[in-house]
DNA sequence: TCACTCACTGAGCACATTGTTCAGTGAACA
DNA sequence: TGTTCACTGAACAATGTGCTCAGTGAGTGA
C-alpha cells in the first residue's frame, strides 16, 4: 500500500512519458528491466495503478461545458437515484457526501443550453428533492495526481 | 473534433484492454494497422485522447478520504488563491464556478483527522472568505468517460 | 551465527510488435 | 474528368516483450 521512492519515480516517469516501454523506463531509472517489470506488476495488483487507459477530454469530444450538481435525495430513494444517474452518459461521476446535500455529481454538456437538458434528465426523477448546480468557468488545476505521488513517495523514503 | 463510429470503438477498446497494441487493436476492429495508427495519431493531435498515463488510485496510495470544498474568495484575490492551492498536493483539482461559491476543489487526505490538516492548509490563506466541505462517503459512479464516448460516436454515425 | 527469504541484477532466448514506407483501390467532391 | 483523401496490404529493419536462469546482497528469525 505504501510506495517507496523507486515506485514514485516510476509512476512520475510513466505519467510524463507514457510511450516509453519497460526497457526504456529501466534505463531511465537506472535499474534492471526485471525490477521495473516487477514493480509495475506489484503496483497494478496493489491497485495503486488502475490501468493505462486513454485519457479522453470531454471538451474535445464536443462537451465543453462542465458543471457540478448537488442533489438532495428523499429518504430511502438513494439506490434508485444512483441507478438512474448511472444510465446518463453526461454524468461523469457521482458521490454520496456528508453536508448540506446528499449527492454530488459532475456533469458535462454540449453547450449551456444543452446543460439544461442534462439537468432536466438528472433531476427529473422522483426521489430528488432539490438540486443546485454550479457551472465551471475555469479549471486552474486540472485533475492531477503527480504531486500526491511525489509526496507519498517521500513520506516513506526508503 | 467529432468522432465517428470507428474512433469510438477504438477508444472503448483501448479503455477496456489498454495492454493491446496497435496491431492487436487493428485485428479486433477489422481494419488495417495503418488505419488504427492514423486514427490514434489524429485523436491525440485533436486532443480527444490526452495520453495514456497511469491511472493512480489515491486510496491505494494511502489517501482514502476524499472531499469537495466550496470556497468563497475575496474580490481580486482569485489569482493568489489559485497559486496557493496549486502548491498543495492534496488538492487534486480546482475549478472556478458560478453559483454560491467562487471555487470548488477536490481534496484527498490520509484520514478524517488528516483532512482537518488539509482543510487548514487550503483555507488558511488570506483571500478565502468562507469554505464549506462535503466529505465523500461512497462513490457509486467512479469517474468514467466510456458512456459519453459511445454517445458521441453514435451522434454522428458514419 | 546460520539458514532462509526476498528483491535485484545481468544475461540469454524466441517471438511479436513497432515505425516506416510503398503502391494500389475506392469514395467523395468540384 | 481529375483531385484529394482515407484505407488496404505488404514489406523491411530495428526494437521491445515475455520468460527463464543463476548469482548477489540485505534483512529476518531461529
Amino acid at each position: 500500500m505504501a510506495i517507496d521512492h523507486l515506485d514514485g519515480r516510476l509512476i512520475v516517469l510513466l505519467a510524463e512519458e507514457p510511450r516509453i516501454g519497460v526497457l526504456e523506463a529501466s534505463r531511465r531509472l537506472g535499474v534492471a528491466r526485471g525490477t521495473v517489470q516487477a514493480r509495475l506488476d506489484r503496483l497494478q495488483s496493489n491497485g495503486v495503478i488502475r490501468g493505462f487507459g486513454p485519457q479522453v477530454d470531454p471538451a474535445a469530444l464536443g462537451y465543453p461545458v462542465t458543471a457540478f450538481a448537488t442533489l438532495q435525495i428523499r429518504q430511502g430513494q438513494g439506490s434508485d437515484v444512483r441507478t438512474h444517474l448511472a444510465t446518463v452518459p453526461e454524468v461523469l461521476e457521482l458521490h454520496t457526501t456528508t453536508g448540506s446535500g446528499d449527492m454530488m455529481c459532475r456533469l458535462v454538456a454540449r453547450s449551456n443550453a444543452d446543460l439544461q437538458r442534462v439537468i432536466d434528465l438528472v433531476v427529473g426523477f422522483e426521489g430528488i428533492v432539490r438540486a443546485s448546480t454550479a457551472i465551471v468557468m475555469e479549471n486552474p488545476v486540472p485533475l492531477r495526481i503527480i504531486p500526491l505521488v511525489r509526496q507519498a513517495a517521500e513520506d516513506d523514503n526508503d
